[in-house]
DNA sequence: TGCAAAACATACCAAATGGTATTTTTTATG
DNA sequence: CATAAAAAATACCATTTGGTATGTTTTGCA
C-alpha cells in the first residue's frame, strides 16, 4: 500500500523529489546524502530506511519520477499525431520552452544524468536508455505514419530522423547552459525547416 | 621560458594531461587531486606549486589543452573549405569516428565539461563558450561562402544551420554513451542528407 | 488494549577531500 | 663554487562523505 499516500510513502516520495531537484542542479555525484536530508528535514535513519544506498535512491528517482514525467512530455503528445512534421515540432517546442520545471541553465535532467552516469554505472545507463528508446520508437512511428499517409517522403529513413531529432534535443540542452534560451529559438527555427523538408 | 621543455614545464604539462584523462573519464568534480597526483607520481607540493587550486588547474586544462586540440579538429578543417556540405560532413565524420583519443563511452571532453560545469562555474562557462563560439563562426562562415558560390540555397540561415549542426554533435556524443558507435553512423547518414538538401 | 513490525531518530565512524605549512632538493647564475 | 630562488617533497588538518549500529517512536491489527 506504499503508493497511496501512506505516511511512509509520502516521506519516500518527498526524498525523491528533493533529491531530483538537487541532482538536476548539481549532478548526482555532487549531491550528497547530507544535502538531501538537510533540505528534506528527514533524518539519515529515515533515508537509509527507504533506500539501501545512494545508488538505489538514484535509480528510484529515475524510474519513479523522471521516466513517467518525461514520457508524458516527449512520447504521449506524439501518439495521436496527424501531421508528423507539425507534431514533432510542437513536442520539441513544448519541452524546450513551456516546461516550467526545467531551467535553461540546468538543461534537461535526463540528458544530464546520461552525460554524467551512463559511462560510470550500468544500471543508470539501462534505466535512462529505456526512456530514450521509447522516445525513439515514438518519433520513428510518427514519421512512418507520415510516409504512409503521404505527408512524408518515402525516401526518408524514420530511424535516422529520430536519432537526428533526439541528438538535436540533447545537444541544444547542452548549448543552452552556455547560451541561454536564445539558442533554443534558433534551434527550433531550423528544426522546423528540417522537418518540413522531409 | 616555461613553455619550452623546461623540467618544470614538463611537470606542469604532465599534470594537465593526466588530469585531462581522468576528467574525461570521470568528470571534473569526481576527479580528486589525490587521483591526479597518484597517476602522475607527482606530489601534492608540486601540484599546488603549479596551480593555485583545483579550479585554476581545470581552467588551465581547458585553455592550454582542450581549446587548441579541439580547434584543430573542429575549426581548422573548415577554413579552406570549397564544398560546404562536404566539408562540414567530413569534419563531423572525422571527429566522431577518427579521433583515437576519444572513446564513444566517454563522449566528448568539451561537451562533458559544459554539461557538468557550465551551470556551476562562470569561468568554465566562459572558457568553453569561447571554443563553441569559434566553432559556430567557422561553420557559419563556410555556409555563407557556399551561398555566395552557389552550392547552398540563398534561403538558408547560416547561423541556424551552425546551431543545428553543433547541437547534433553535442547530442550524439551524449547518446553514444548509451548506444555506442552505431548511433554515430546513423546520425552521420542523416546529417549528410540534411547538408545536401541545404 | 497489547504488541510486533514499520518508520524514524541519534550518534557514531573510517575514508576521502581540498588545501596549508614547512622543509628539502634542484637549478640557474654571478 | 656559493647562493638565492624555483621546484618539489612531506606531514599535517578541518570538513565532508557514504554508511552503520543502536536506539526510540509510531502504526496497523489481533
Amino acid at each position: 500500500m506504499v503508493f497511496f499516500m501512506s505516511k511512509a510513502g509520502d516521506t519516500r516520495l518527498m526524498i525523491l523529489q528533493k533529491a531530483f531537484d538537487l541532482v538536476y542542479k548539481h549532478g548526482f555525484q555532487a549531491t550528497s546524502i547530507d544535502d538531501i536530508i538537510a533540505t528534506t528535514q528527514v533524518t539519515k535513519g529515515a533515508f537509509f530506511y527507504h533506500f539501501k544506498n545512494k545508488e538505489e535512491m538514484g535509480l528510484a528517482m529515475i524510474n519513479e519520477l523522471m521516466y513517467p514525467g518525461m514520457i508524458k512530455v516527449l512520447v504521449e503528445p506524439l501518439l495521436a499525431a496527424q501531421d508528423p512534421a507539425k507534431e514533432v515540432y510542437l513536442m520539441m517546442h513544448n519541452v524546450l520552452l513551456k516546461q516550467p520545471m526545467f531551467n535553461v541553465k540546468y538543461g534537461c535532467p535526463a540528458v544530464n544524468l546520461i552525460e554524467e552516469m551512463a559511462p560510470l554505472n550500468q544500471q543508470f545507463n539501462q534505466a535512462l536508455g529505456k526512456l530514450f528508446n521509447e522516445w525513439q520508437n515514438a518519433i520513428s512511428q510518427v514519421i512512418k505514419q507520415g510516409k504512409i499517409s503521404g505527408t512524408i517522403k518515402d525516401s526518408v529513413d524514420e530511424k535516422q530522423v529520430a536519432y537526428f531529432v533526439m541528438a538535436g534535443y540533447s545537444g541544444i540542452r547542452n548549448m543552452g547552459k552556455m547560451l541561454g534560451t536564445a539558442c533554443y529559438k534558433t534551434y527550433l527555427a531550423e528544426l522546423k525547416k528540417y522537418l518540413n523538408q522531409l
